[in-house]
DNA sequence: AATGAAAATGAAAATCATTATCAGTTAATA
DNA sequence: TATTAACTGATAATGATTTTCATTTTCATT
């Protein structure tokens, strides 16, 4: 991943801090490539440092997001849950199971969904005068134990 | 759209209704084509029949949803938000504002993307035993007011 | 090292979309 | 008409997220 210092870096210029609370959650996602929610980051933080509470959580999540850092997801299952922006947003896209919920990371034919969502974002950028930072593509389903 | 007789016809098979409410929630759907939300959906009704309660509501969306007639999104907004499925699914994808909220439907290159998905549906459903009913594409960033 | 301003925090309360409960109503069928 | 299951509105409960607020931490400047 970027080393420690760019983390540092980057908060530094925008004015924000690079708490322990902050590094905890980061580790977090460093340690863990699952799609995890704000609840279960907190359990996570919490078996090293006790003492961080929920709310801090969902503050450093939304201003994770707000940088950019980690990506914010709605699987439908209640709660938003979040990854790695990195990986979210370049490495693979999603297959979701509509009745248990399940869901798949799929990195497969990625070179192709590239030159694809490349291509569009290009014309659509152009069209509406959208500056597009991100995307996702979802399918929804039934995985193979719910058909 | 689909004849009225079509979505009594659906709803008996499957052992529903088509009451009312239900009636007077698809007309909403059939009259506006925008992303409602459940609150949306209520007051609206709530002009022609103030007799319906917001849980029936939720109660319809949920079952319009199961149903596959209606398409559930979250867009980031804090609330679910519902769209005809055939819209939703088959003509056309959404760019979204992450700064002010603001959806953007489009249709453009809805070919290239049809052929697309489709063969990455494909492809996909074998490698995982997915079925897959419908997909999402969505971009985002900022619109050209939020830039 | 002491100081002061701004940023960040934890605990608790508040918010608000959604879900569950429940007693009464409606529609289908025999 | 009687039986039954589906459906309903009103209301309470739930639960994820946000806000509040008093206190603590950070960090640039003395
Ligand atoms: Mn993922
Ligand atoms: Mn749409
Ligand atoms: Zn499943
Ligand atoms: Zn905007």
């Amino acid at each position: 991943m970027h080393g420690a210092g760019w983390c540092y870096r980057r908060f530094k210029d925008e004015g924000f801090r690079l708490t322990i609370p902050r590094q905890a959650i980061l580790d977090v996602f460093n340690q863990n490539s699952k799609h995890l929610s704000a609840e279960e980051i907190f359990l996570l933080v919490h078996r090293n440092y006790p003492g961080v509470g929920l709310a801090t959580v969902y503050r450093t999540l939304d201003l994770l997001t707000q940088m950019g850092i980690i990506f914010k997801s709605d699987f439908g299952d209640g709660c938003s849950r979040y990854e790695l922006a990195d990986e979210a947003t370049k490495g693979h896209h999603h297959l979701i199971c509509t009745r248990c919920g399940r869901i798949i990371d799929y990195s497969d034919f990625i070179e192709k969904e590239e030159k694809f969502t490349k291509e569009l974002e290009t014309e659509l950028s152009q069209k509406y005068k959208f500056k597009i930072n991100s995307h996702q593509i979802h399918f929804y389903g039934l995985c193979d134990k719910c058909q």
